[in-house]
DNA sequence: GCTCGATACTCATTTAATGAGTACAATCGC
DNA sequence: GCGATTGTACTCATTAAATGAGTATCGAGC
């Protein structure tokens, strides 16, 4: 409980996602997040950074781990949410991305874990995203505006960002369309 | 000489651009970097971040230090490019990005570099990096037709892709504008 | 009975990045 | 003219992230 707030939220509370579905070990979050059609597309780690992604996870007491022996085989770690874990990955999915350049992965992650929510929480998502990149537009067209011809390679800067956030707007309503169609 | 060609050609290599318009200390390197209407838009490093890829640098050969010292003041390393070093900067800036996600920071960056070069250099690069761009832009199109209708996530993340690559494409012929009118 | 791939992790090492620290010169207020 | 602050020019210890390799067991196939 410190009086400042410490939330980074950066994507590897995307694994609290596959963790929500039910209690996993290590090796069986792999081998989902492995799928090639899911998030792997997006985000890709090795086997050993993900037991050290977990180990920091289980540190800050969003889930926690029981040794689960077995007739046959190694014994196995098994990771479960914890509530603080519950309400983190909540909150995660349902806030927006603060910056045009972790569009692709981290809000494609936190989409590909509102699906599995419902379809409301990732409508939220897709609503507050939009308004945020409105924002981001409207900074970078002041800025470009401000420099267009004392700063040409400053101007060139923020036109690239203009058209990346534009083409990331027209891509949420496509988002949303998906959604409908489902 | 190995006979395994390594060429990760990063970011860092920027930093070959600065010592080719002279030879430098590393504070001064890091002055013309923190200029907010030039490079730093896009590439930011703390001081001693920027001092540990200089020995790296060095230690790879394609730049050399020399200890200067001074009637006033502390003693000074100054830097200056090898020949290797200006080899690879050459190649460097005349090569494309191989990826969308590295237009943003280091295409950005050899642009920069390109135009210090000459209009001839700016203008190989962006004829360069178009070409690369209608490459992903076909293979993204591609794969996507394909999973169109069986794996919604995957369409999505390639629908992301191809808005991006995209934009991309537009804003490569704002360059070329801008290079015209200089 | 032996190899091979899948299961389920662990660990040492490298590499990147941060923050803080040092030391001295010049400059500015008063 | 002196104390405080800012600018110059680096160094270093530590943390954090990422990689690669290694270990040990099981079951299936030959």
């Amino acid at each position: 409980m410190s009086p400042m707030v410490r939330t980074p939220l950066t994507i590897e509370h995307a694994l609290l996602g596959f963790l929500r579905r039910r209690p996993m070990h290590g090796y069986e979050i792999h081998q989902q997040l492995r799928d090639p059609t899911g998030l792997w597309l997006v985000w890709r780690l090795k086997q050993s950074q993900l037991y050290a992604l977990l180990a920091k996870l289980e540190e800050e007491g969003h889930i926690t781990s029981a040794l689960r022996a077995r007739e046959t085989g190694p014994t196995r770690r098994v990771y479960r949410l914890t509530k603080s874990g519950r309400d983190r990955f909540l909150d995660w999915v349902k806030t927006p991305v603060p910056h045009g350049r972790e569009v692709r992965q981290e809000f494609l992650a936190k989409f590909f874990f509102a699906q599995c929510e419902n379809r409301l929480a990732a409508k939220q998502l897709l609503r507050r995203q939009r308004a945020a990149c409105r924002e981001w537009l409207l900074a970078q067209r002041t800025r470009a505006d401000d420099v267009r011809d004392s700063q040409p390679f400053e101007w060139l800067v923020r036109q690239f960002r203009i058209g990346q956030i534009e083409a990331i707007l027209d891509w949420l309503d496509t988002c949303e369309q998906l959604l409908k169609s489902i």
